[in-house]
Parts: C-alpha cells; structure tokens; sequence
DNA sequence: AGCAGGACATTGGACGTCCCACGTCCTACG
DNA sequence: CGTAGGACGTGGGACGTCCAATGTCCTGCT
C-alpha cells in the first residue's frame, strides 16, 4: 500500500529541506512554487505545512512567508498533554507516570552536577527559591537553571516540556491543593545540598520533592471542570 | 492579538473530545458536521484536523471517518528526528546529546528493575541478546522487556522513541560502522548483571554501553548523502 | 436458508478559483 | 531628508466540484 498521501506530501517537503541545506529560519518556497515542485493542489500543500508546522518542522508568518522551523520540543505539548489526559479515565494513572519521569531524569541529572556549581550559580538558585512562593514561573527556571551547567539543550527542553504539561494538568486537578510552602521547602533542601556538594543528599532532596508530587497526584481523584 | 485562526480550530476540537469525553478509538462528528460546529470552511476543519492527526490527536481512515487517537510518542518522532539533524550543522552534538539523554534515562531505570526481574524474564533477554546479531529490531526490544516490569508506559515510549530516532540517525551517520559484536556483548553484561542482583554493576554495564554509543557518535563527522 | 456479489450511501481526499489579511518595501509627497 | 501611503507578494480562508476508499445492505444465485 501507498502510505497515507498527506504524510507523504510532509515527507517530501522535509526532504526538500535537507536537500537544499535550509536551517532554522531560512525561507521555504513559496505555497505556489510548492504547488509545482510538488505537483500537488494548493489545499493539499497547505494540509502538509500545517502539520508540518504542528511539529515544529515550519514556522508559518503570515503575509511574509514560510521558514524552517527549530522543532523545539515545547511545540509537543499538545500531544503530551493529551496523551495523558486520555488515558487517564477516571484514575490519575497516567500523570503519575508523568512525575516518574521526571524523577527519574532529574534524579540522575543532580547527580551529574553536583559539586559544579559555582556560589553565583547557587545564590540565583536560593533567588528563584525566594521568588517561587509568588512566581510559579520561579519554579520551571530552577529546574533550567540547575541543569544548565550540564551543558546537554535537549535534556533542558525535555524537562522543560514535563514541566509545562505537568503545571498545565495539575492545574485542573480535583481538588486543587495549594502546598506552595512545601515546594519552596523541597526547593530549598535541594541547593542546601548542593552547596553542602554532597551528590548523594542532593539526589535525595530530589527524590523527596518528587515524592511529595507523586502524593499530591494520587490524592486527586479526576480532572476538575474544564 | 488572538493567536493563530488554526491553531484556534486545533484546540476547539480537542476542547471538543474533552467535553463530550470521547476516547481514543470512537469517533469525531464527520467533516460537514465540524464545519456546521467550528463554523469554518472545510479547507480549515482539514487543516486543523490534519495537524491534530501529525500530534497523534486524532487518527483519520479514509470512507470511514476521524477517530480519537492515542497520541502515542513515536508521532513524534519525526520532529525528534528534525531537531536532531537540523541543529547539526556539521557537527554531531545533537545527537550526542541524544544518547546522553538515554543513558541518563535508562541508567536510572535499570536501578530500579534491578533485582526484580524473574528468571524467565532474564531468560528471554538472554534470547534477545542472541538474536541482536542479526535482527536489529531485538535491540529495541530488549530495552523494552527490560523496564516492562517497571510498569510505566510512559517511560517505555519515551526509550522507543528515542531509540527508533537514534538508529534512523545512525544509519545515515558517515563513516558508517558495524560493531554489532561490541553492542551485543554489552547487552550481555547487562543482562549477567541483572541475573547476579548486583544494581550497581547493572547500571555500570548500562552506563558503558551508552559510553561505547557516545564514542561511534564522536567518530563521526557528518550525515551521509540521503 | 445461506452466502456471495454488487449497488449504494457515507466519509475523507483532492483540485481550482476567488477574495481577504498581513508584511515588506519602495515610492512620492511634504 | 523623513515619513506616509500604496504596490506587491505572501499566507489565510471560503466555496464548489469531483474523486476514492470504506462499510453496509440488498439482491440474486445456489
């Protein structure tokens, strides 16, 4: 069988992307040379950009043209998102398995930094830990911050990624609990560790603020209203 | 300003599946019934929907209609497989960092399994690890009996799809290079580990097989011709 | 009565055309 | 010389029409 059509309208297009050695932010062809490099209608070359743009894979700007995207990993949110929400029918299986993976990830990646960091790096970590009683985006920039020494984009934007769909879930969460002092505490136990340069405390400040996420999800029972 | 018309249309049909709580397999209100509810063209009903089906939203069977999708992670790998490639310009470092992520993950992970895998699960790894040599697809499948146990889903997928996106780039990595010997050693000393209950050489064994990957990766300079 | 085959309705796939919205750039005017 | 305005090119969106794939159901043969 010839696989799905439109799938391969993408594949081409990507094809044409690697062919000519177009990165990030470059110029595609225009929608009508598209048509006629690809002998396809314009709907069809439109339904492909759009999916390619759904991945990452494009960036469309309106009235300018259409560019190679970066496919940053955040752009998979909706998937994730909806992966989880759907497989979760009543239970919160599904979102547990989420905060396991970033136990897991996080836990071995303190690991790897610990007794790197520089004092100015700890003194911006206790910074985001005052701020993240009022700040959630606090939170989400510490996770980045710790890591960042590790010198490794991709894991950054992973972690980033379950973050965001995490927050985004937990948010609707029933019922919705509000242990922000417990958080910052967590936080806090982490860079106190860090400091201490004692990588196997630090692992263990993580897995304990981990393993209070854990509870706060299986305390939930279902999601709230949308 | 209101973000983008389409993806606007994306999130009101996923806002859609939430509301009437449909899941993966039943279907979604055929295209002229989108148009009627969306209050959109049929060219813009497609293009949404066809960037959901790209995420793995929904899934599309020609003459029968648009069902809810399971949005399972290997859709995602061609925008994994993008990222990695487009952000390699001659280098490898993308991709290094890729299998960093992996080490990282399943470093972690065999810490957990280990000591409790049953003899016949250690069994059938032996039979994977013999048939490696040959069968390329015995690999993946031996990552994948390794943390069956561990029953998270989520972790499974995430290690399939970063092996599958790892092996389409390996492939077209230039020099190419066999070292089929190597890998399969490696994976038998994983396995003799778990058999002996000792986590510690386990996650050494694991931790030098991704060290030998790391090292094929250095060796390379570019992609080959496609 | 049972089953095989085809006609039919339904659904998504594709194309062509038209007009609109947005950005850029150049020109003409002050 | 500076700026306002418009020409141009780009993607956004809407119809309308026809094609292709699928599943169902009815017919007719055995």
């Amino acid at each position: 069988m010839t696989r799905r059509n439109g799938v391969i309208l993408q594949q081409r297009i990507v094809a044409l992307i690697h062919d000519r050695q177009l990165t990030p932010g470059e110029a595609l062809p225009t929608e009508p040379m598209l048509m006629d490099l690809l002998g396809a209608s314009r709907n069809s070359v439109r339904e492909a950009i759009q999916a390619l743009q759904a991945l990452g894979i494009v960036e469309i700007r309106h009235g300018h043209g259409t560019f190679v995207g970066s496919a940053s990993l955040d752009v998979l949110s909706p998937s994730l998102a909806f992966r989880v929400r759907s497989r979760t029918p009543s239970g919160i299986g599904a979102l547990h398995d989420l905060v396991e993976v970033r136990e897991l990830i996080e836990v071995g990646l303190i690991g790897q930094v610990a007794g790197t960091l520089s004092e100015a790096r700890l003194a911006a970590l206790d910074a985001l830990v005052a701020r993240m009683a009022t700040d959630l985006s606090a939170d989400r920039a510490f996770h980045a911050l710790l890591y960042e020494s590790f010198g490794n984009e991709l894991v950054l934007q992973l972690i980033a990624l379950f973050w965001n769909v995490y927050h985004d879930l937990e948010a609707s969460l029933d019922p919705p609990e509000d242990r922000i002092a417990d958080v910052v505490a967590n936080h806090q136990r982490i860079v106190d560790a860090l400091r201490g340069g004692d990588a196997t405390e630090a692992r263990a400040a993580m897995r304990a603020h981990f393993t209070d996420v854990k509870e706060r999800v299986a305390r939930a029972h279902t999601w709230a209203a949308r």
